[in-house]
DNA sequence: TCTTTTTGGAACAACGGTGTTCCCTTGTGG
DNA sequence: CCACAAGGGAACACCGTTGTTCCAAAAAGA
């Protein structure tokens, strides 16, 4: 995909967008509880036969790195979003952990099958990293956040906290609003100064 | 395994228990890193044959099941070992942390591969879970937990920072004691009262 | 409507993992 | 030292997944 992301670039009919969109959307929602689940299971989840799903991606690794370039675009996207550069950075962290909430299943992926990440360049420091990290040590600069706190850390335990949140609306049926509050005022104490 | 625990039963000679021992571990370590490894691969990092592994476990899901049982018994032992009804809660919770840091590997596979809690009962409530539960609700009463987060939710942080502690020793290279240190001062402040 | 995309399904070969059997070698323990 | 327990390795059939091809049906779009 060598193209950008303008929108009106002439790359593929409306319909095999759609169809694009279907395969991907049904994959993230199926491996996200079985990362081992087969390409005929995608294909019968996504209502398309397997030979569709062959047409679009080639071999298994060209699906599991789509996914991974879709989700890295997301996360980037949340993270614009959340305006990190805004406000106090307490405030910024819980638009962010909002954001990122927002992006479901995908996040498990990312944290489960290190694959996706691998197979995506999502391993090293992606730009949303660097924002984060930006604002982590914003945040300890202006004492709003917890200077003996290790950065690096601070981020690893928003992406566990987010995790664990999803986990409870999964498997336990708490209501999401009910983990994503949970989560930002553990998250909220956990990181302040 | 119809037998107790005792231990003076004769089971199986001590030569069959080090190798079943070996395969156990060396599972555990494979699996931890790709849940998907062939059984062949299971016996190389054994240093033991293939058809040794299927001596012991005639199915693939005899090791998992035996790993999950593995798994469910240390956790018991150290959550024993961690005395959560002596002194004040905080302290309580903080050496738990400390004993489950020391399962390593198996942590994250019964974090990451439901199967293995499935297979072996670790999904409902294990005395483990009830044991931390009622030391969660014990530091509510006296003053020294949080009284506004939910005890469930506590459980779920636990494991969720001590999962995040481990990816940091093993993908980045952090020293376990400072990984640990980390993570214990986090869970401090996020269930602190 | 008619043409062009797009799809579904059958059939196929290849591959890797699994589970089993058999036999020979190694070594443990009496 | 010897018998018996234990492991290694080759060979085998079986199965599910993968990736491919081909053709007919269905759906878009002009």
């Amino acid at each position: 995909m060598p193209k950008g992301t303008d929108a009106t670039t002439t790359r593929e009919s409306a319909t095999r967008a759609r169809t694009r969109r279907a395969i991907l959307d049904a994959a993230v929602t199926l491996l996200s509880t079985d990362p081992a689940a087969s390409l005929g299971d995608v294909a019968e989840a996504a209502g398309v036969g397997r030979t569709t799903v062959h047409r679009y991606f080639p071999e298994r690794s060209d699906l599991i790195a789509a996914i991974g370039a879709d989700i890295t675009e997301r996360v980037e996207v949340a993270t614009n979003r959340a305006r990190l550069d805004d406000g106090p950075a307490p405030e910024a962290l819980e638009r962010l952990c909002q954001e990122y909430f927002e992006l479901g299943d995908r996040l498990m992926l990312l944290y489960d099958v290190p694959q996706f990440a691998e197979w995506s360049g999502f391993e090293q420091e992606t730009p949303a990293d660097r924002a984060i990290l930006a604002l982590l040590r914003r945040g300890q600069e202006q004492g709003t956040l917890d200077p003996h706190t290790d950065t690096g850390w601070m981020q690893e335990v928003l992406w566990a906290l987010l995790y664990a949140a999803w986990l409870r609306t999964r498997d336990h049926g708490t209501p999401r609003h009910a983990a994503l509050t949970q989560c930002l005022r553990t998250l909220a104490k956990a990181t302040a100064s």
